[in-house]
DNA sequence: ATGCGGACCTGTTAGC
DNA sequence: TGCTAACAGGTCCGCA
């Protein structure tokens, strides 16, 4: 479910209400996520408290006295802050419950989630030691994209949602920015001129800032830390809207499907040929 | 070395 | 109406 931007929003949610609280009790309803949660979990975390929670990625990274705990929603999850006391429903695997009160709990009907616990160095860690650079981030740039995708065939889709190349594009903001550059999703990267990768790059963090600005994309079922939707789904121009006409040119958006994802994109305003525009 | 398909798990929707 | 198949925001692994 959650690409950077929802992460982000959700990192900044629970931030406020977590934050410097010490954790008086772990409750784990289902231990079975992508990984089973390390047994001695609850233990290591009950009376300490949250120093700070950073993002890496799409992994949420609690920091704590004594180590660190590395938080995915997966595709389906969603972390939220309670003030007050509510029976746990279907799908709610896990509370963390705090001396004021509070309790973060994480629902994930489809179980992709993770929750991992660490001493050291959380970025040395084996999922996050191999992730390329964030997409918001300085190092994130046209002249880096160029040379990671020098000889390469693989299609521009695919190539900016590998987490190798750059961390936090879904296939939903990897369908807006394709679209919002004039890319087309099949395009191999190796063709790709230096200005396509300078619209490619600057339109990821345009649609990235703009995302989080928005409180993240909710298509179903994504909620903040306080339930509210994320409004940015309003702002979608290509992802979910096959059949549609196009935003710039009114053709009617074509839909295939690339590495098992699906791709909307327009067959006019998108194209192979980089010499338009 | 790269790149693709499959697997993980459940819920919702489209289609017959 | 009811059953089944396909598909869904992510990621890792293994095989070609």
């Amino acid at each position: 479910m959650p690409e950077l931007p929802e992460v982000e929003v959700v990192r900044r949610g629970i931030a406020a209400y977590t934050l410097q609280q010490t954790i008086t009790d772990v409750i784990i309803r289902q231990n079975h996520l992508r990984f089973v949660i390390p047994p001695d979990f609850k233990t290591q975390l009950i009376g300490q408290y949250i120093q700070a929670i950073a993002r890496r990625g799409k992994y949420l990274l609690f920091m704590l006295p004594s180590g660190t705990v590395i938080w995915h929603l997966g595709m389906s999850g969603s972390l939220q802050v309670l003030s007050t006391p509510q029976p746990a429903s279907k799908h709610d695997h896990v509370d963390i419950l705090f001396k004021n009160q509070h309790v973060l709990r994480f629902n994930d009907p489809r179980r992709f989630g993770a929750i991992l616990w660490t001493t050291t160095d959380p970025l040395l860690h084996p999922l996050l030691s191999h992730l390329g650079p964030e997409p918001l981030s300085k190092a994130f740039t046209a002249h880096y994209l160029i040379k990671k995708a020098k000889n390469k065939k693989t299609a521009t889709k695919s190539f900016i949602m590998d987490n190798k190349i750059v961390v936090g594009v879904g296939n939903i903001y990897a369908t807006e920015a394709l679209f919002a550059a004039g890319i087309h999703p099949l395009t191999p990267v190796k063709q790709l001129k230096p200005v396509q990768w300078q619209q490619l790059c600057s339109a990821i963090k345009t649609i990235l800032r703009q995302a989080i600005r928005r409180g993240g994309t909710t298509l179903k079922d994504f909620v903040q830390s306080d339930g509210k939707p994320g409004y940015f789904k309003q702002q979608l121009k290509a992802y979910g809207r096959n059949g549609e006409a196009c935003f710039n040119c009114g053709t009617c958006l074509q839909q295939l499907r690339i590495g098992q994802r699906t791709s909307v994109f327009c067959g006019l305003c998108q194209k192979f040929d980089s010499n338009r525009k």
